[in-house]
Order: structure tokens, then C-alpha cells, then sequence
RNA sequence: GGGGACGUAGUUCAGUUGGUUAGAACGCUGCCCUGUCACGGCAGAGGCCGCGGGUUCGAGUCCCGUCGUCCCCGCCA
């Protein structure tokens, strides 16, 4: 193919089909770059070999679509071209072929500058020309392949989920299919195949896997599509450690099909608590140093002047090798402390140190702070508010400190880290009751199970469930699972529901969890999330053929649309006009 | 739901204090060119300045609204 052709290969008879890349017409000779999947190779159309073929040749246009017959000539010397990795050779064309015109297209896949993303998802098919594109496909594929081979190497079997479910008003909202047999009834697209991974535990299958589309419809990101696909798996009879070692080998195996040598496990582990209390986040990013408490080396009188509440955590960022910063920069600071927490920032350390000089001694040693470090201090509990901070300091100042422009092509770059020990439950102001931090299917530790009996201090109740980090972004997020029918009674009625709401919502799960539930547990994996770190891109957007837009739309293909009248009235819909 | 950035030629962008005929590069068309590889040279075509309203003698430029793309907060069990 045209990529693949080398210096090994001169005087070969070989067939070039592929897409005009450019064409370099001197008047006399005819350069032009034939562009498949795998690359670019120069072909060359001289017109004392062949006129006919020279003035066809003539004729072509970028992105038409060639069959090119010819022989590989070595190049002569000064005509090589080392930037490309096909340079050493070129094709003498000896016959060509028009198999498609094409129409001047709104941008060339061979141009570098990208157009904005709004014409690259419309014209996705050109787009998706471009090699780098072209690279993150083969990169998704590989990746999916490896996990395959993995997890069936491992006895997982790979099993299919419906698409079209129930819903279940828990979690994310749904995205809903209306049924023509009983109008004013719907299914949903699932939001992760959890209750039925779980009964496939149920029926003995024992190790599952899936690599499957899931359906969430909430607002967009830069790292959220409405669908998106996880590499979700379950085991029955894990312990939590089992589950650890199962994701560990994949993941090294991913990242070996990826070219990177070198990922293994045990990762690192770390608890929920320790993770905020550190870095203020549940997906901590050890790139950068810890959170440290500095409070005990100020002195009450020292909080009292500077008007913080005793008690309170004085917490210390660090960033290393920022420098100096400029009053404005410092300025820059402050708002990138999130505004609600009621914590304030000290960005201005040299001050503090005239203050306060012993005090600031000792946080420097506290917080291990060297020449060059950038250092602020955070009054207040929002320890959460701090890690927001201390990320968008790590962002601001990433040229400087580089601690995030590692090669991607490196083991190393990479900071694997398991966070255990979250929280079962989460109080939601906004509905008034406590929700599921995970979801509801996820076991308490067995210490806890009292309090989720009695429903008391729920908001100190621990569950097994853990998350997979890499680099400061969730990967991953699973937990071993309920498997005793009066359990997940007792977790439905901590969230607030009664006998009969859960029976109604998840009666058939009950039912199924009487009938000899085996304990389990597993995870699910983001895939888009993977690719997109290895592909070192910044949008998943890059690693999904045919994403859509953060208004979730398809601008290609134009969806949503209206349907026609006859359409909802066999669905038995009437589409309210939105008078507001 | 909220905040921010952007919207001008096919594409990426510039456009001064509101001023007369809206520019550049790439692409496109034609001509010239035998070792280019982002080929080069000459000439040319190409505009609903996102859309609607307002202010003004006059709006790409100012104001209001609206639509779209991107980023963030909320949301995402």
C-alpha cells in the first residue's frame, strides 16, 4: 500500500489505488502523492515515457480517487526526501486509471491547519482522511483488540446486552425509544449494562466482559459524549484485590498494543479520603506535589491577623519550577479559586514571609518547597475548592513546570493510581435525601452494614467501590457488588425509597438476587478515554469516528430531527409546541 | 440552567476612532514551467461581514435579541 513502500522494494511492479493527496504539475514533470489509509508515495509522470499518460495525468485533481501501475525506482540523490517515509522511492507510472472525480473539497485531509471543528464534523468523511485521524482509528482497534485477546485469554467471555431496556430513573437521564406496540410506553438506551451484567453473574456465567455502547443524556465535554463506549466487566467470587489484577493486566496489555512497554501493576492505591484530604479530588494527579496542611506553623495570634477561623486547614499548593510571577499573573490567581467555597487564597508568599517569617519558614519545610516553586496557601474546609485550584495552577503554569509533557510513548508517563474507600452515600441538597455515591447496587463494607440498617450517619458509611486514575482523569469506576437480596432492601431504603418504589423500579432484580446471587463485582472501563490519552489528543472528539457536538448534534448526518406526523401518530405521540 | 471565547471569500484569518471601492494567505480557474515534495511564476474569479432588529447622515465596526461552534460551572448513580 502507499505507505508502505521503501527503498528495499526499487524495481518492483506494483498498483497504487488510492486519493490525489497533492500534485505538483512542473509543466514537463508530474508529481503526484497517491494517499491511502497507511501513508503517502510519490508518483512520477514523465512525459517522454509516455505523453498519452503524462497528459492524463494532467487532469487530476486534489482528491480524486486513482489507480496508478508503474514500477518502484530507487530516487536519485538529491531528490530524496527524508521527511517522508516512503522518500527513498517513487512510482514511474505506467498506466493510470480515473475511478472517481471528486468536487473541489471545502478542505484538503493533506493540509496540516486544521478548519474549525464545526466544518471537520460536517464533512466528518474528509476529515476522517486525514492520517492523524486515520491513526487514532487503527489505535481504537488495536486497543479493542487487545482487550479481547486479554480478557479471553483470562476466560472472560464476551456477551451482548439489550439496547433497548428499561429505565431506571436513578442517575443520569435516559434516552428513551418509544414503543409501537404499547403506545405511551418506552424503553431506554442503557446508561451502563449494570443490572444486567449483574444477572449474568446471577445465571453462572461467571467472568463477562463487553465492549459496549452506553447512552447518558447530560450535558457535554470536552471528555463526555452522549454515547460513548466502556469496556465493562464482571466476576463472580472476586475479592476486590482480583478485580485490581484482572484491570492491571489488561490495562498493560492495552498499552503494549498501544507501543508502550512497561505498565504493570500493582498501581498504586490510595483511599478516598486520603485522596481529598491530599489532593482535594477524587481522581487525584500525582504529576504534581500533594496538598500539605500548614496550619501548626501559624500561631493563634498569627491566624487572628490574618483573619482565619481557628480550626480551619491552612492547605499549601506547590507547584514547582513556576518562578517568579508578575503582579498581574499573581492578580491572574484568584479567580481560579472557585467562588462558593468561602475559602480564601494567599498567592502573594513574599508578603506572608515579611509577616510572618518563622511561621512561613516552617511551611516551606512542611510543604518541601524549593527555589523556584510556585507556592499558595488556601484557608478553609473546601478541600475540594483547593484541588480545583491546584489543578487549574497545574494547567496555568504547565509550560513551566512540564510535569504533564511527558512522551506519550512512555511507561512513564503515565501515573496509574487506584482510589478505594468511597463513600456509599451522597447527601443531595437538591432532592433532599441521600443518593448513591456509586450506584445503588454497590456492596458497604461489612463494618458499616449497621449503620445502612439503622439509616444512621449514612454519610460516613464506606462502600467497595474504587476507581481507576490515570493522570488525573477517571477511567474507570467499578465496585464488588450486593449479592444478598436483604442488603439491597436495606440500600433502597437508605436512599429514600419505599418497599414498593423499589419494587416497582427493580422488582425483577430483586426477584433475581433470591435465587442463589453468587458474590461479585467488577468495572467498567471508559474506552473513548483510553484511546484518547494514548492518541495524546485533547478531545474524545478525535477518537470517535462520528462524535457530536457539545449541543449534541450530529452535523453530518443532521440528527435530531422532526419525524413526520404519520411517524408519532403509530407512536401514539403528540409533540407539545413549547409555548415559553 | 449559568459564565466565557469565537462567527468576515471554498478554508484559515486581518479589518484602525463608525466613513467612501471589505483585504491577506491557502484553495480554485487559465497560461507558463522537466526533479518537485507546502514546487515556482503571471493573470483571474470568488463576499447575505451568521441571522433579525435598533442607534446613526453613514454600521463588518456601537447596542439589543437570536442561532451556531468550542471551553468551563451546574449536571454526568
Amino acid at each position: 500500500m502507499c505507505g508502505e513502500l521503501r527503498g528495499g522494494d526499487a524495481g518492483a511492479h506494483v498498483t497504487l489505488m488510492g486519493w490525489v493527496n497533492r500534485r505538483r504539475d512542473l509543466g514537463g514533470l508530474i508529481f503526484v502523492d497517491v494517499r491511502d489509509r497507511t501513508g503517502l508515495t510519490q508518483v512520477v509522470f514523465d512525459p517522454e515515457r509516455d505523453s498519452m499518460l503524462h497528459a492524463k495525468a494532467g487532469g487530476l485533481r486534489n482528491e480524486f480517487v486513482i489507480a496508478v501501475a508503474g514500477k518502484v525506482a530507487h530516487r536519485e540523490a538529491k531528490a530524496l526526501n527524508p521527511g517522508m517515509p516512503t522518500g527513498e522511492i517513487e512510482v514511474v507510472a505506467e498506466d493510470l486509471r480515473l475511478l472517481n472525480t471528486s468536487d473541489t473539497p471545502p478542505f484538503s485531509p493533506a493540509d496540516a491547519a486544521l478548519p474549525t471543528e464545526e466544518t471537520r464534523l460536517q464533512y466528518r468523511y474528509l476529515d476522517l482522511r486525514r492520517q492523524s485521524m486515520q491513526r487514532n482509528l487503527e489505535l481504537r482497534h488495536r486497543v479493542a483488540l487487545a482487550m479481547r485477546q486479554h480478557l479471553a485469554s483470562q476466560g472472560f467471555l464476551e456477551v451482548e446486552t439489550p439496547f433497548l431496556t428499561r429505565s431506571t430513573p436513578e442517575g443520569a437521564r435516559d434516552y428513551l425509544v418509544p414503543s409501537r406496540i404499547y403506545p405511551g410506553s418506552f424503553y431506554a438506551l442503557p446508561q451502563s449494562p449494570q443490572l444486567f451484567k449483574q444477572i449474568l453473574m446471577i445465571a453462572g456465567t461467571d467472568k463477562y466482559f463487553q465492549i459496549v455502547r452506553c447512552f447518558r443524556d447530560e450535558d457535554l465535554r470536552a471528555d463526555r459524549q452522549p454515547e460513548f463506549t466502556q469496556l465493562d466487566l464482571e466476576m463472580s467470587f472476586p475479592t476486590q484485590e482480583r478485580v485490581f489484577e484482572a484491570v492491571e493486566g489488561m490495562l498493560q496489555a492495552v498499552w503494549e498494543a498501544a507501543g508502550v512497554a512497561g505498565v504493570k501493576g500493582p498501581f498504586p492505591r490510595m483511599t478516598y479520603d486520603e485522596a481529598m484530604r491530599l489532593y482535594g479530588s477524587d481522581k487525584p494527579d500525582r504529576r504534581l506535589p500533594a496538598m500539605a496542611d500548614v496550619r501548626e506553623a501559624f500561631a493563634p495570634e498569627h491566624l487572628q491577623t490574618l483573619n482565619i477561623a481557628a480550626g480551619l486547614p491552612v492547605l499549601a499548593i506547590r507547584i514547582p519550577g513556576v518562578g517568579e510571577l508578575s503582579r498581574r499573573e499573581r492578580d491572574e490567581l484568584k479567580p481560579l479559586l472557585p467562588a462558593r467555597s468561602g475559602s480564601r487564597l494567599f498567592e502573594d508568599a513574599k508578603r506572608l514571609e515579611k509577616s510572618f517569617p518563622e511561621a512561613m519558614r516552617q511551611v516551606r519545610e512542611l510543604a518541601a518547597v524549593a527555589e523556584g516553586d510556585l507556592l499558595v496557601l488556601v484557608a478553609g474546609a473546601d478541600f475540594k475548592a483547593a484541588g480545583t485550584l491546584r489543578v487549574a495552577l497545574g494547567e496555568r503554569f504547565a509550560a513551566r513546570h512540564k510535569a504533564f509533557s511527558g512522551d506519550i510513548r512512555h511507561a512513564a508517563s503515565y501515573d496509574f493510581l487506584w482510589v478505594t474507600d468511597f463513600p456509599m452515600f451522597e447527601w443531595s441538597e437538591e432532592d433532599g435525601r441521600w443518593m448513591a455515591a456509586h450506584h445503588p447496587f454497590t456492596s458497604p463494607h461489612e463494618s458499616d452494614m449497621e449503620a445502612v440498617i439503622a439509616q444512621r450517619a449514612l454519610g460516613s458509611v464506606r462502600a467497595n467501590a474504587y476507581d481507576v486514575v490515570l493522570n488525573g482523569m477517571e477511567l474507570g469506576s467499578g465496585s464488588i457488588r450486593i449479592h444478598r437480596q436483604d442488603v439491597q432492601a436495606a440500600i433502597f431504603r437508605a436512599l429514600g425509597m419505599t418497599d414498593e418504589e423499589a419494587r416497582n423500579r427493580f422488582g425483577f432484580f430483586l426477584e433475581a438476587l433470591r435465587y442463589g446471587t453468587p458474590p461479585h463485582g467488577g468495572i467498567a472501563l471508559g474506552l473513548d478515554r483510553i484511546v484518547m490519552l494514548l492518541a495524546g489528543a485533547e478531545s474524545l472528539r478525535e477518537v470517535i469516528p462520528f462524535p457530536k457536538t457539545t449541543k449534541a448534534v450530529d452535523l453530518m448526518v443532521d440528527a435530531p430531527t422532526s419525524v413526520s406526523e404519520a411517524q408519532l401518530k403509530e407512536l401514539g405521540i403528540q409533540v407539545r409546541k413549547s409555548s415559553t
